[in-house]
DNA sequence: AAGTTGACGACGA
DNA sequence: CTCGTCGCCAACT
């Protein structure tokens, strides 16, 4: 049994996340079959330093509120909007995306 | 080894 | 709005 079991999942799925789409931690982590959402984020905070995977799109992933954490982002918010932007992800506002049209359903 | 923290989510008060 | 609590896992100290 492989113990790094949990990062993988989480990676493999944002991997496969397509462009002008997002998904939620907590959309993540209940596909994996879990609730726990924060480590979802953990992995990807993993990844900062640690880009041992292939390309992980972690500028996709956003939490509830259709955005990143708040200066936890790779290059900072601004940096997570600009990206989303140009994959033609639609914004609510400056800081939220619209889910309801960006967010990655099975 | 044991306890704490963390890119979260949801609900209650 | 803030604060507290539970869920679940790996990394950090």
């Amino acid at each position: 049994m492989k113990k790094g079991n949990f990062f993988e999942r989480v990676y493999q799925i944002v991997r496969k996340i397509p462009e002008g789409k997002v998904m939620t931690y907590g959309q993540i982590a209940k596909i994996m079959g879990t609730k726990d959402a924060r480590n979802v984020g953990w992995a990807l905070h993993a990844l900062r330093h640690a880009q041992g995977e292939p390309i992980v799109p972690c500028h996709r992933v956003v939490n509830k509120d259709g955005r990143l954490a708040p200066g936890y982002a790779f290059g900072g918010p601004n940096e997570q909007k600009m990206r989303l932007k140009a994959e033609g992800v639609e914004f609510i506002n400056e800081d939220n995306v619209d889910l309801e049209r960006s967010l990655w359903r099975v």
